[in-house]
DNA sequence: GCAGTTACGCTACGGCTCGTAGCGTAAGAG
DNA sequence: CTCTTACGCTACGAGCCGTAGCGTAACTGC
């Protein structure tokens, strides 16, 4: 923090008379980054949109300082209600806008049906966002293996296709079977 | 730390006699916790198995010290390498075998396609491993909602039908278009 | 030009926690 | 009965977060 003020050119003291904790400004400097690098531009497909925000979201997560910074506060948040609260609304809830963009294109392509239910539309919004999130997150930081062109389209060819068959929700537990290999 | 020796009745620095430092104990501990706690009983297909597993992962996690302790040393290795490599032996890489297990289960009753190539094979097992452990963290942790069994349930339907449908992994971009809405 | 408010810089410090040094002591090996 | 091994204990150093207190510059309104 110390190093903080000295890089930002001004004195310790008035760091902590804008931020009330170290935390709440790393916080807030993640959500930057967010919002400056992630988007969703229109590539003409469910798939190639997947894939294209899962790889702008994995080089976000490659730069030490974003995952070391992102990392910290969620660490801390498991102790912290306020300080979960806060990167829910100043990160979380902020891109899970990008998962409703991207729902409503593919629907408008004729690529996922519309879902009546308000409710459901959203519990699989967010089931999607923690998919693609979390995937993305465990394999950069846990399995510490780059995500690639090849690792997101696989990925994404999975997601779309899980989205396609499977999502009606009813009890059976084996719909499954089909083509093309593990 | 004091606390810990405390709790065990023994002196700090007995601690410090069998672990080099509070994060390689840490590591130790939630890899004990992660041993103990998650298996994967045969429930009789692949979607149950998932749905199994996630379930007594998400318990684990929602433990408070389990996410905790896993979140702070987790946070630690993305500025330490030689932790980061403790955590993959001692927790990643044990639990991976869960996967290996459901996939060959499912590989005998004929939910997947048997996978010649080695080398496809263990990408595949590695997405598959960041696709649960990566949604069932990002939801108890970030999201901060519960893992219950209709989550369960939608979730392993929509990998079951993902990995059913598109993962031969060529280029196109669009073999979807399905039964039941989203 | 002048008082009053606001915001900043700086030093010093308290508190917490990790990790270590040094020494005394109890238990088992031969 | 010695020797080794492992443990307990106190004290301490180091690093970092966050705060107190005070001096100082700039900007406002008249």
């Amino acid at each position: 923090m110390g190093d903080v003020a000295a890089r930002a050119g001004v004195a310790k003291t008035t760091l902590y008379r804008r931020w009330a904790s170290k935390n709440e400004l790393v916080v807030d400097a993640v959500a930057a980054l967010f919002d400056e690098h992630l988007e969703l531009p229109d590539r003409g497909s469910l798939q190639a949109d997947i894939e294209g925000v899962v790889l702008r979201f994995a080089a976000l997560l490659e730069r030490p300082e974003t995952k070391t910074a992102l990392m910290a506060v969620v660490a801390e948040s498991t102790r912290d209600d306020a300080l979960r609260d806060r990167i829910r609304s100043a990160i979380v809830d902020r891109q899970k806008s990008l998962v409703l963009l991207g729902r409503e294109r593919a629907q408008a392509r004729g690529e996922l049906p519309r879902e009546d239910d308000p409710e459901v539309a959203a519990r699989t919004a967010d089931l999607i966002f923690d998919v693609i999130a979390g995937a993305v997150v465990h394999r950069t930081l846990v399995s510490a293996e780059s995500v690639d062109e090849e690792w997101a389209r696989t990925f994404a060819g999975v997601l779309v296709g899980g989205l396609g068959s499977a999502t009606g929700a009813r009890t059976p537990d084996g719909l499954n079977s089909s083509p093309s290999g593990v």
